[in-house]
DNA sequence: TAAAAATACGAGCAACGACTCGTATTAGCA
DNA sequence: TGCTAATACGAGTCGTTGCTCGTATTTTTA
């Protein structure tokens, strides 16, 4: 009853790593360029100067390219965000607050096009959706917290409500924050900075 | 000199007509499933009980085909909004003139959710995107009419960067709304409209 | 009613894309 | 230095898909 087929145990050399990478950060650049559903993986292959059967050495289908590819964005943006979303003094004034959660994440999401680009293709199956939630626990917890922080009496529904209203709001602004020249960048960041605190004010103002 | 390529001047009959809607109707369904790319023209003419052949008698091509959905959806789109977008009076409460302009858009989305489906999808071409264009127009427009009679000295640059906002704020709850259950889209319908309007105040408050 | 035009069918073609596999090269290790 | 395993290649397979075309049926028109 020994599981034989259990894990074959590859020992990734460094030079495998550095493939990897090169794929992961191909495939960020086609699926940003194409989305998911267009960009072949020939394609990608190519762009990283791969053949086919390298990629699908590292990864067994398109799938598991992209799902590897959210994951590595999830670990970045922790590391972008740790702070950012760190407990805050709770009597920080809003506009502070603000500033302080949104500039990483709109640094993130610029340098980052291919995040968006995946979070939002609305073509993509069940597993890949599936790859997508940590992202979005991550954001929604982080959120969470910070607002439980300055309104403790808030009701659970309520709060959930108004996280996800929150997210969606300003995901909605992202493709203006996205496609912004860098000289109209502030001006369209004040502005949905202006847009979030305003909703917020009366909650945890 | 004459122009023979010019146009065959084909004259529809009744059944074409009907068979056309039906196929419009197959392609919303299928791309509200599926996504513009991987929805197959095959399985749309299946949808509607027609065979591919009786699909390319009416439309050249894919792209076409969600053109021409794309284009029925501005008719729709201009027919349910004429009153909601027509001259308000200025001293409507803007609580009011948000539940009248909101309120047709939502039910919109939510009878048609292929509609989004194709304006989210990001893996468009570009002639599918000059097909979205007369329906970003439009609501563009509209909204900018209704701000400029409540607020009339406002700055142009100013009125197009709030009209930019508010579409997009606006976009990013769709999901949520198009989503929701019956049940819970009032509370859901009333936050966004929170959201809108304390961000609106300042401006034509 | 007969010719012409519009509608309908669906087998099948050509292109493309995800993925494989036999083989060659390189790196770790005894 | 030899052996094993990891990495690399890319031509080729197989399924899918957008689209065509020869043909058959229904409707309009003269």
């Amino acid at each position: 009853m020994t599981e034989d087929t259990a894990k074959p145990v590859r020992k990734r050399q460094a030079r495998g790593e550095k493939r990897m990478a090169e794929l992961l950060d191909a495939a960020a650049e086609v699926f940003a360029e194409q989305g998911f559903a267009k960009a072949s993986t020939n394609a990608i292959a190519a762009r990283a100067g791969a053949s086919p059967g390298t990629l699908y050495q590292f990864f067994k289908n398109k799938q598991e390219l992209a799902e590897a590819l959210m994951a590595r964005y999830v670990e970045r943006l922790e590391a972008a965000h740790g702070e950012a979303f760190a407990p805050q003094d709770p009597r920080l004034p809003l506009p502070h607050l603000v500033d302080r959660v949104l500039d990483p994440i709109i640094a993130f999401d610029r340098a980052n096009p291919g995040f968006h680009a995946l979070l939002a293709d609305p073509g993509v199956t069940p597993e890949l959706a599936e790859a997508k939630r940590p992202a979005q626990q991550l954001m929604f917890s982080s959120l969470e917290a910070i607002f439980l922080q300055r309104a403790p009496g808030i009701p659970p529904a309520r709060l959930a409500l108004t996280v996800t209203m929150t997210i969606h709001l300003f995901r909605g602004t992202l493709p203006l924050l996205i496609a912004a020249e860098e000289k109209d960048l502030p001006l369209t960041t004040m502005e949905v900075k202006r847009a979030l605190i305003a909703y917020l004010a009366p909650l945890i103002g």
